[in-house]
DNA sequence: ACCTGAACACCGTTCAAGT
DNA sequence: ACCTGAACACCGTTCAAGT
């Protein structure tokens, strides 16, 4: 009974904005942001470039598209958890939505999202600050210092290169930078896990002491 | 008698890497990012498109050297200041750079700089925070977890279009998620300043905590 | 050693035309 | 309402030629 009446069935739809979004973010993962052009997904969707047109408002908007499916991809943390558990499960669903599409990932990370689809994680956050005792203003400042450093993180963990090898140890020790030669085997290679939980531990732990209850 | 023999007086001189350099943070600070192409560069330069790259590796390249000017730009701090002061100096010498090419510094912000330049305030960081008693690894860690906040931070600041009327303070009460309403007329502002010195405070204490001595 | 210009293989997007 | 294709105004970069 289903798909009855529509010439074409569903699913073999010629072109429909979330089709372009889901084979545009598949496009991103493979190619790279830098490669994806209209004319390369539209190929790919075998359409002519300017169909996209009539889905999406332009390449710019294509690219917002992707960030929001990106961030829809975060799940709800538990409605019973307290304080941190909150924040620690966002943060680290935040993290896992980003790795997952490493590629893309920087279109949420540095491109400022207008649409109204970025809040729910926002409310998230929010809620339990304030259910813990904070006054909006500062649940407000506690939400953005703990969202730049997870762009700050994940920029780095997805920006790197799956490429440092000892080559760039030897590099750092012969700067003639003191400090930077004594660290120099820590500073050339990186546990992103390890840096992730060692910055969110720090936040959380502040924030837990600030909060009036 | 400064000058003489070279046929073009160097001021003049048709072409150079530094001239190149400086012409094109001028040109993105004028025009964007997006912008920018190595034709326009050329024609402000006065020069064919092509004799850019006598000079420059192409434009990736370009905008990698654009990123390290901007990184040359952040002032070392006093060499007798102890950890708090020197960490707090780099990081405001950091914005200041920063904010003062606010359409360039996505080019620090987000791309991966292998160029050993880089190091200058590595190494400004390292180094109080190993004459504090951290261990090297975990001097590592307090200089990374630092640097995600800034960057995550900054690219807040620097891609904020200069539009945030009262308009989205309606949209943000209209969404149904009640603590996103509560919030809002703090979420549809934004005090750089303040969010800046607020989260850095909490950085700065954790690290003030952990230190050995 | 450095500069030039033509040429190549691409872009995003507008517009008039089709169905 | 949606799709098409030609056309426009751009790109970054290679290459052979000049000085």
């Amino acid at each position: 009974m289903t798909g009855r009446r529509g010439r074409p069935p569903k699913d073999t739809g010629s072109l429909s904005r979330e089709r372009i979004l889901r084979e545009a973010l598949a496009l991103v993962d493979e190619v790279g942001l830098d490669a994806v052009s209209m004319r390369k997904l539209a190929r790919r969707l075998g359409v002519d470039p300017m169909s996209l047109y009539n889905h999406v408002d332009g390449k710019d908007a294509l690219l917002d598209g992707i960030a929001e499916v990106l961030l829809a991809a975060i799940p709800a943390p538990p409605p019973d958890a307290d304080l941190r558990e909150t924040m620690s499960a966002l943060a680290h669903g935040f993290r896992a939505a980003m790795l997952g599409h490493a590629r893309a990932a920087p279109l949420v990370l540095t491109r400022r999202l207008a649409s109204m689809t970025a809040l729910a994680p926002v409310e998230a956050v929010l809620a339990p600050l304030l259910a813990a005792g904070f006054p909006p203003d500062r649940a407000v400042h506690g939400l953005r210092t703990v969202l730049a450093f997870l762009i700050g993180t994940l920029m780095r963990e997805v920006e790197t290169a799956p490429t440092y090898s000892g080559r760039r140890l030897a590099d750092l020790e012969g700067t003639g930078l003191p400090a930077v030669a004594a660290a120099a085997p820590f500073l050339a290679v990186c546990d992103h896990e390890a840096e992730f939980e060692f910055g969110l531990r720090i936040l959380l732990d502040a924030l837990g002491a600030m909060a009036p209850r």
